[in-house]
DNA sequence: GAAAAGACTTGCCATTTGGCAATTATTTAA
DNA sequence: TTAAATAATTGCCAAATGGCAAGTCTTTTC
């Protein structure tokens, strides 16, 4: 039998798809590969693609109101690429989507995108469903950030993305976790010599 | 001319209803009033009552690993009060919302709105929305909290939230900052004399 | 309206994290 | 393969925030 693709999988999730609507989705989907350091999505451009990584890892960073660079997620394997709230409202990116390893990616335009939105029943609420999940996640683990120390937060984000650390450069996980490069650098000798 | 109900009125900027709509939703919707204290969800409890705020503010809160009482949300005028994640999948809260003034809520029920669903077209993809542009705007601000000062903190939340400050208890606010009561009351003192 | 409970402020000191410079390690590019 | 650039570590000190106790102010309750 042949292995499914990993984007209708993704949807199956929330509905069973035909085999008349699968051939339709996977017509309008297309595979692409990035190289390190190469990007998704530019600061200042219309995200119009949509893709679900199925490997390496990519980031969003933006500049904030003191000029710093502050790197505001990771997306990994089995998880969408992409600004969502500008994909689905045709608005310009704050930040930039850089591959930070080698990564192969099952998108979809945004034009594309409404085209199944006419044609596949539930298109529209799946991929908000999706979104919606990504972002409770999302928001439960900065809310817990909020409350811990340095150390505690680089442990939860061991336990909550546990396959990240070792792919993403040590100054990025920092960023992400709101302390200095310095700090996770002490904080990781520490746990190291628990 | 009548107005309308505020609850419809926040569902219309996604799509316009017929008169016969209105009236169907309308007639699936409850008017209650909380006092301070009171609570419209606690701990534990499967959330069957999502609800549109016309006066009044609620928070919603938990305990975290070290038994700590953490205030993760505000609910404020013309917001949707309720655990949203629990009230689409039948879950279990683990965290308990509270009046913090008296409020009138215009609420509606799980089976109620799973009524409106079948019969009012793009009823769920219209609640995906509200709450995903809301949870992106939490994700947004609780991202900027983690790469300021205390200081920058509680501007930022004043900036954003103007209303709250008034209404809302200082260890409230210090919670959901991510600060201790000793440091946000030191914080004001300091903006104060600006 | 008085007593009690709870919330906020402030001082003092401890702890945590940040900033910067120097050093080492790793990656990139010629 | 080597030189250059970038990233990570570490020491030292400064700044920010936390913890606790005492005192004041506010709200609740009887």
């Amino acid at each position: 039998m042949k292995t499914k693709n990993p984007f209708i999988q993704i949807l199956s999730n929330f509905r069973n798809f035909e085999l008349e609507e699968e051939k339709l989705i996977t017509k309008h989907l297309e595979l692409n590969n990035y190289s390190t350091r190469d990007t998704f999505l530019k600061t200042g451009e219309r995200n119009d693609q949509l893709g679900l990584i199925t490997s390496g890892v990519f980031r969003y960073y933006f500049y904030d109101e003191n000029g710093s660079e502050i790197t505001a997620h990771f997306m990994d394997v089995n998880e969408f690429v992409g600004n969502v709230a500008c994909f689905f409202e045709y608005s310009i990116s704050a930040g930039t989507i850089e591959a930070l390893t080698d990564c192969e990616v099952i998108q979809i335009s945004k034009s594309n995108w409404d085209i199944c939105k006419n044609e596949i029943k539930d298109w529209e609420v799946i991929f908000q469903k999706i979104i919606n999940n990504v972002l409770i996640k999302k928001t439960n683990f900065q809310r817990s950030l909020l409350n811990n120390t340095a150390t505690e937060s680089y442990l939860k984000f061991l336990n909550y993305y546990p396959e990240l650390s070792n792919k993403v450069p040590l100054q990025h996980v920092a960023s992400y976790l709101g302390m200095t490069p310095f700090s996770l650098s002490r904080v990781r000798k520490t746990i190291s010599t628990l």
